[in-house]
RNA sequence: GGCGCCAUCGUCUAGAGGCCCAGGACGCCGCCCUUUCAAGGCGGAGAUCGCGGGUUCGAAUCCCGCUGGCGCUACCA
């Protein structure tokens, strides 16, 4: 049997981390085994329903590089991939349900319900439907009521009153509810709509969905999933049930704790590569050391019996961290690919598009392992595109020449003639550089510090020389004029 | 309130009876390297394995109780 298993999220916002980390644990089990990975949207909640959220799904996917099997957007043999296209056939499970005695209509307002919920909540009960639709009579009885009212019915499931039924999950083995405490819930809503309950279970058994991987919050659901599976004399799929991604206050991660969306991150200058190997280890590892796992390793290894229980914190400091690790360790040319995208988006209009990449794909070597979000980039090279430097005079000082201006001014100008002999390499500025700091007396890091300020603008550059070497003689001369011409 | 799940350094985790007076990673601190900032190297602080009982020659690992945290308790998913 293939495994078969699907990320089936609610279009009602943007996607969620949590969500896609359970994605990313979906697409990792198939990839394992060689199955399939799906895409399903499960719109059946139409008060919420946000349309522009829709693509958006797809583009989280793709940007983490979960690509998928069949889905709403690339077909399939058993599409549609969409919930509000396949209302005939949860009408026809609820249908056979009602016939079997399994189901019953209920028409009571929510009016009504909500009443009942406040009373019960008073007396410290627990909220539940009190069946009154349940029996014949007060199905008839509630029926006119709604029908003088032009009001629709819904379908609830008959739960048994006595017994128990467990659940036999993948990650948290086993756990016994007794049915007593679980209500007769809604499968079928009054506008045709099903429930999360019966529109996932219908479509996975129409999909041959073989592996439900969902968030830990669905755990006290599943007996109810557990009734309508055997109900309808389906065979459960394996269900796995996941810990939750939480906030640093310990809550359910959620906005108010920051950024839940991947396009946040993304434009935050983070990398998908990133952003899924972090992912991919919350709640699952790989041994007790590895923590940089490339996709295919991950896709190697990945078993659910490596997940953990406990709910995990979101720790975006790691992320960062390993964000670095990610830019530090990719391809020369690929990275400069990417650094010359971030500095088109990043840098002032007035620089010239499109950007340089064989001037980038000097640069990038000497800023990757300084940068950590790819939205640094621009800082530590902009002197590299514009001419326009502004500094202020304080700065360039520095220090060392702070109420010395007159000797940083005959320092600079010493500099630009000895640079204006030197040899155009690094090494060879460096050698001339420190020969001169010698003959004015001045330690090395003082003039490289007024030199950095001169060439680039900035305190926190490249290493220097390099800087200058790329940046060429006419430019780099020109700028150390303007510097001690402002002294 | 009811039901359920969980419980190892601040955080993510390794650990499935002796290899653990607990290993790795992030973060933090110090040193080295060094033209700034990083990166890198080395070292350090940091967990009486939530608490209390058992079982066992031996428990972070098994059992029970407690406590705490979290989740669910909608015609939302």
């Amino acid at each position: 049997m293939t495994v078969r298993t699907r990320y089936a999220p609610s279009p009602t916002g943007v996607p969620h981390i949590g969500n896609l980390r359970t994605a990313i644990f979906d697409y990792l089990l198939a990839r394992h085994h060689g199955g399939q990975f799906i895409l399903r949207l499960e719109d059946t909640d139409r008060t919420r329903l946000d349309l522009d959220s829709i693509p958006r799904i797809s583009e989280s996917l793709r940007w983490l590089g979960l690509d998928y099997d069949e889905g709403p957007d690339v077909g399939g043999p058993y599409g549609p991939y969409v919930q509000s296209e396949r209302i005939d056939s949860y009408r026809a499970a609820a249908d056979r349900l009602l016939a079997q005695g399994d189901a019953y209509e209920c028409w009571c307002s929510s009016a009504r319900l909500d009443a009942l919920r406040t009373e019960q909540t008073r007396l410290k009960q627990p909220p539940k439907y009190d069946r009154r639709c349940r029996e014949r009579q007060g199905q008839a009885e509630a029926r006119r009521e709604a029908e003088a009212e032009g009001r629709n019915c819904v379908v609830r499931f008959k739960t048994p009153d006595t017994g128990t039924i467990t659940l036999h999950d993948a990650i948290y083995d086993d756990s016994t509810f007794d049915l007593a405490t679980i209500d007769d819930f809604v499968m079928l809503k009054s506008d045709g709509f099903p429930t999360y309950h019966l529109g996932y279970i219908v479509d996975d058994e129409a999909m041959k969905i073989t592996h439900v991987l969902r968030g830990n919050e669905w755990i006290s659901s599943a007996p109810r999933h557990l009734l309508i599976y055997r109900a309808l004399a389906f065979e459960p799929p394996v269900l796995a049930h996941l810990p939750l991604v939480l906030g640093p206050d310990g809550a359910k991660l959620s906005k108010r704790h920051g950024a839940t969306s991947v396009f946040e991150y993304r434009d935050a200058g983070y990398l998908p590569e990133a952003m899924f190997n972090f992912l991919a280890l919350i709640g699952w590892s790989l041994d007790d050391k590895t923590e940089i796992i490339s996709r295919e390793q991950f896709i190697e290894h990945f078993t659910l019996d490596r997940i953990v229980k406990n709910p995990a914190v979101f720790n975006i400091e790691k992320l960062t961290w390993m964000n670095g690790m990610y830019i530090r360790e990719m391809p020369e040319d690929r990275l400069a690919e990417l650094f010359a995208q971030t500095l088109e988006r990043d840098l002032p209009a007035s620089v010239a598009r499109p950007i340089d990449r064989a001037l980038v794909a000097r640069i990038a070597p000497l800023i990757r392992e300084r940068v950590k979000l790819l939205t640094e980039v621009a800082g530590y090279c902009d002197f590299f595109f514009s001419d326009d430097l502004s500094y202020a005079k304080e700065d360039l000082l520095g220090k060392a020449f702070k109420d010395r201006p007159a000797d940083a001014k005959a320092a600079l100008v010493r500099v630009a003639d000895a640079a204006a002999d030197a040899e155009w390499t690094h090494d060879a500025l460096e050698a001339a550089m420190r020969a001169l700091a010698d003959e004015i007396g001045a330690k090395a890091g003082d003039l490289f510090s007024l030199i950095r300020l001169a060439v680039t603008g900035r305190k926190v550059t490249p290493p220097l020389f390099e800087s200058m070497e790329i940046l060429g003689k006419d430019r780099c001369l020109a700028r150390l004029r303007i510097a001690a011409d402002s002294l």
